[in-house]
DNA sequence: ACGGCTTGGTTCAAGTTTGAAACAAACCTA
DNA sequence: TAGGTTTGTTTCAAACTTGAACCAAGCCGT
């Protein structure tokens, strides 16, 4: 079958959208770099294990959330690790695995960044926004993520439900 | 005056925009390299190349085009010279000036990597949503992007009109 | 208990991005 | 028109990302 190309309408889209999401990363990055000295992803690692119980997680959940490969949280979680951020622990049930715990001094770094960070995300985001935009972002997204993640969710399928895929509570 | 965190319905935006950016970007990423030897970068300054008038565009305007900083446009446009997708010509007006020019095989290429990219395109992102929710995605990216381009656009702001800021004309 | 498959994580090299510094040409302005 | 500033582009080192390859450790069927 021949190309369906996209519409002007799409073309408009896409194009505007390219472009928000490059230079709205980039602010970010650049404003977490100032503050914090750490780009955006790194600072969601020390966000995300902030929330987690025990401030930790395994390796590969953590980078389930955030969606990234698990290379890349390696070498992300190496720096932090370097920087006193984040400690490694070994899982005791599973001697595979990895488990990311932000130490004291992460914690106290990201609380310090986070107001910026949250000024930063409002100013160049959400103060644009009218609620109604922030629901359909939303929904935008999600519908988005939805058929990006087939496979990564699809797997879960709980045909198994006595096995935890997912091993949060290890150690 | 204190932090205004966000609200938990910005919360869920937010994360879910970070989500389905994150994994769009990869996705587009994997299927153009896969399918052209390129991320998506370079294929956009092939694509952005191909529309201009004859095919040539100056580097500062074809970074700014495409949201990134020159430098990194410098990177791209050398390895895709050496690739002989590009070449690289003096402008004849400026002679700091360089200019970017599709060449017959770049263009091929992007020829023969379009309907896969589109595919991808549309498949990700197009088929899941509503006609309505396209338009919304342009407007609150329009939204997004104007917020971060202040400086970039509010320079040309035209009090010397008879004096372009971004030679495209150029040579 | 052995071999094979899968899973969790890291490693490594190659490619890309960043930001500051370096240059050179163009543009003032006194 | 000399000197100072701005503009267009590249360069360089350091940081980051990618994907494939690797190594253990768990899992499973026999």
């Amino acid at each position: 079958m021949t190309t369906r190309w996209l519409t002007p309408e799409e073309q408009r889209a896409w194009r505007a959208y390219i472009a928000a999401s490059l230079l709205l990363e980039d602010a970010i990055d650049r404003q977490l770099q100032q503050d914090a000295g750490m780009p955006h992803l790194y600072y969601s690692i020390l966000s995300v294990l902030s929330e987690s119980p025990e401030r930790r997680l395994r390796m590969t959940d953590l980078a389930e959330r955030l969606k990234i490969t698990r290379s890349r949280l390696t070498y992300a979680v190496t720096r932090l690790e370097k920087d006193g951020m984040v400690r490694r622990e070994a899982c005791r049930y599973d001697k595979r695995g990895s488990i990311a715990t932000l130490t004291d001094d992460g914690f106290a770094v990201l609380e310090r960044a986070a107001p910026g960070h949250v000024d930063t995300v409002r100013s160049f985001l959400f103060d644009r926004l009218s609620e109604e935009q922030v629901g359909q972002l939303e929904e935008i997204s999600m519908a988005i993520a939805q058929g990006l993640q087939e496979d990564g969710t699809r797997p879960a399928s709980d045909d198994v439900p006595w096995r935890r895929r997912s091993s949060t509570a290890c150690s």
